[in-house]
DNA sequence: ATGTGACCCTGGATGC
DNA sequence: TGCATCCAGGGTCACA
């Protein structure tokens, strides 16, 4: 479920918490990608949150010295409720600030929660993740770098978190019908002019959707339980067999290394 | 190294 | 109605 802008209106949505103190924890899912902190209430009871920061897909809550990391995976999502809600099926974590109640939810159970001491950013599973998009340093050049000598199509390539981060497949998908490639074109051979079309397109789309809430498909709610509006401004994304919105050509469907790629065959060469 | 498919897990949609 | 099959916002792992 979660791309980068829905990661990154969760983590927005969740400033209110800022200065707040952890009073209790709530573990009744011992494991989701990996096995929960054992002890978390004594990492992190009583500790202030400071901050909250994201890393690609990967939200960091800086709690004293350290930081509890946690990846929404495919169908988490992180609500703010209040102390007497009720918890539901798949709600595998509150971490309880005072009145306020932090409660994941993630059905698949792909997300992760981590505890991180020391600098997050040498964590083995952070240390190789490639540029944010959204960040200055996410150019033409910078991309052209990292797809240099690959074979593999553009699609894919996108999706490699060493290539950059927080592009999945949703904003794969859209970003290079913005910029008008062809997803199946081999990612070495993309010229400079298309990789400064699509470096332009991804910081456009992941921007618009920020601003929309993210796309809620069939998981996913904001901080607030709100659902995110961009699924109704996908250009070609679940909309096979659909007319492309710029030029009427029906949007096709197509499968690139075990997943589903949406693309206009007349607006993307 | 790079590329691809299996796999982790639950639930919804579809088809027989 | 019931059951089987396929598919889904991600990431890791084994193996070519």
């Amino acid at each position: 479920m979660p791309e980068l802008p829905e990661v990154e209106v969760t983590r927005r949505g969740l400033a209110v918490l800022l200065g707040r103190r952890v009073t209790d924890v709530v573990v009744r899912t011992g494991r989701l990608r990996y096995p929960l902190p054992g002890d978390l209430i004594g990492q992190i009871g009583g500790k202030a949150l400071t901050d909250i920061g994201r890393r690609g897909k990967y939200l960091l809550l800086a709690l004293g010295a350290g930081h509890l990391l946690i990846h929404l995976g495919m169908s988490g999502n992180l609500r703010l409720v209040a102390a007497a809600e009720a918890p539901a099926r798949h709600d595998h974590l509150d971490v309880v600030f005072g009145r306020t109640v932090l409660r994941l939810r993630d059905p698949r159970r792909f997300g992760a929660v981590l505890w991180l001491e020391g600098d997050p950013a040498t964590h083995p599973l952070l240390a190789r993740l490639g540029p944010e998009p959204l960040a200055r340093g996410f150019t033409a050049g910078r991309l052209a770098a990292a797809l240099a000598r690959r074979r593999t199509a553009i699609k894919p390539a996108l999706m490699d978190s060493r290539v950059v981060v927080g592009v999945g497949n949703i904003y794969a998908s859209e970003s290079l019908f913005r910029a008008g490639i062809d997803p199946r074109q081999p990612a070495a051979r993309v010229t400079a002019a298309q990789l400064a079309k699509l470096v332009s397109a991804i910081k456009d789309t992941l921007r618009a959707a920020i601003r929309a809430g993210g796309s809620s498909l069939r998981d996913y709610v904001q901080a607030e339980g709100d659902l995110g509006g961009f699924q109704r401004r996908h250009q070609v994304y679940g909309r096979a067999g659909e007319p492309c919105r710029r030029c009427g050509t029906l949007v096709r469907c197509l499968r690139q290394t075990g997943r589903a790629t949406y693309y206009c065959p007349r607006c993307q060469k």
